[in-house]
RNA sequence: GCGAUCGUGGCGAAGUGGUUAACGCACCGGAUUGUGGCUCCGGCAUGCAUGGGUUCGACUCCCAUCGAUCGCCCCA
């Protein structure tokens, strides 16, 4: 059997390559231009370091880590979220010393042991943003403002932004225990799953897709109405700057975090029409994280997507990221002798800046022209020996097969020409008519 | 971790307990002289996920394993 690639894993190959440079490219521009610089941690830590951050009792940390033991017997995980490897860097770093806030992003794979299913992978791409050494509310419009932007920006259109609180260690244990009370009598009546969250985690209850469980839970004593002033003022306050921004977006207070960090302020973007995990990207404010690892008392905010549902979304809506520019020119050789000649052209067309190849195959010149189309190279440079004897090669424009012969020496200089001014036409063309083109703004 | 469906050439896709496993696309080559996209001709699975079993005989039936897809849990 030949060996095929992991479970939960998947291949990008190069034709479909342009759709992920571009969501990157997206993503990096926005966080560009909401000052945000990008941070780069290992792919393992030290298994510690996500039970402590992210939560002893979480299912990340239960029974989703990809977990080893490394030759000294050090226990090290691959980053199951980016977060807590962020904060970590934050504290060793002493960053907290220098001036703040701290606004940092990330990108890259993430990895977590489950089954898979509709964009939901073993291995997979998160991005994501945290601004530490800042608790005003307007750093929560922030983080979800970029968010948004990045949706937008994508293309992406059918999506709703779901918002709620979960309080502080103040105001949440007392919603915990109004909660308690209420459930407690009605136990017998839940789903197994609910009774097996009742002590453990009985937030969770709340977001049960469970009809029944829903039905029972609809007249439940609500976090928002059991938040202190502290966590109320600020939820107030996020949302005066969200519809200051124009960010429409629904208070879900029965929304819950899968992850034990977050206090306050907690979103999810979630698209329209798209399988069964529609949540596009998430995150909320994290104020007790970074003590909880040993650093000062500073509080976090941030979020994290993934952009395999990213493009999945883009891809249901039909949007379509610009395609990869196609090869300048393609040199074709015809016979043995030209050759050497051809392979020189080629090198000087490349040193001038341009995509350019040749058959390897040797072929005949029907098959490179074949070729030449295939890779729908713009322009064909045929040189045999003819050409070769006069010190000329035929200039092919492959668009319209309009061919003529020009000076080797000239060669180059033309296509180059030629290229840019293909370039330049297509670049006026979509400003008259309005329609993106590639590289142009959105 | 649980459940459902599925697994035939690079891709899509017929097929039936029994002779050489259709077809389409893609790819490669050819249709005499050095020129693409059309057309025509030819080539392209000693094997039907893997391993067992039933049978005179299995790609076709049974079991297991692996994998894929979708759903549950949970999550980006």
């Amino acid at each position: 059997m030949t060996i095929s690639m992991p479970r939960g894993t998947y291949d990008v190959l190069p034709d479909e390559i342009h759709r992920w440079h571009y969501v990157e490219r997206v993503a990096r521009d926005v966080a560009r231009r909401y000052h945000f610089s990008e941070v780069r941690t290992p792919i393992f830590e030290h298994t510690e370091l996500f039970q402590r951050g992210v939560g002893e009792t979480t299912d990340i940390v239960e029974k989703e880590m990809y977990t080893f033991t490394d030759r000294k017997g050090r226990s090290l995980t691959l980053r199951p979220e980016g977060t807590a490897a962020v904060v970590r860097s934050f504290i060793e770093h002493k960053v907290y010393a220098q001036p703040q806030p701290t606004k940092w992003y990330y990108l890259g794979p993430m990895f977590r042991y489950e089954r898979p299913q509709s964009g939901r992978f073993r291995q997979f791409v998160q991005f994501g943003a945290e601004v530490l050494g800042a608790d005003d509310p307007s750093v929560d419009a922030e983080i979800i403002a970029m968010v948004d932007d990045l949706l937008q920006e994508l293309g992406i259109r059918q999506y709703r932004l779901e918002l709620n609180s979960l309080g502080c260690p103040q105001c949440r244990p007392r919603h915990r225990e109004a909660l308690l009370a209420h459930l407690r009598p009605l136990r017998e009546a839940l789903c197994a799953d609910c009774q097996s969250r009742l002590e453990r985690n009985p937030l969770r209850i709340l977001d049960c897709k469970n009809e029944r469980c829903r039905e029972l839970t609809a007249d439940t004593p609500s976090i928002l109405e059991h938040l202190c002033s502290a966590c109320a003022d600020h939820f107030a306050g996020v949302r005066k700057f969200l519809d200051e921004l124009g960010i429409s977006y629904i208070v879900n207070p029965r929304m819950v975090r899968g992850l034990d960090y977050y206090t306050q302020t907690a979103f999810e973007f979630i698209a329209e029409s798209v399988g069964a995990v529609g949540t596009i990207a998430a995150g909320g404010r994290y104020n007790g994280l970074v003590a909880s690892l040993g650093g000062q008392d500073v509080p976090g905010i941030g979020f994290a997507t993934g952009l395999e549902r990213l493009l999945a979304v883009m891809a249901a809506e039909g949007v379509e990221p610009p395609a990869p520019p196609a090869l300048d020119c393609f040199v074709v050789a015809v016979g043995e002798e030209s050759r050497t000649a051809a392979v020189s052209l080629l090198h000087r067309l490349r040193k001038a800046g341009l995509a350019a190849d040749l058959d390897h195959l040797n072929r005949k010149v029907k098959a490179q022209l074949k070729a030449a189309d295939r890779l729908q190279a713009k322009y064909v440079l045929i040189l045999g020996e003819d050409e070769l004897s006069r010190g000329t090669v035929q200039l092919r424009r492959m668009a319209d097969g309009v061919q003529e012969e020009i000076p080797l020496e000239a060669a180059v200089e033309r296509v180059s020409m030629q290229s840019m001014g293909d370039a330049v036409e297509q670049t006026l063309l979509s400003m008259m008519t309005g329609k993106a083109g590639p590289g142009a703004d959105h």
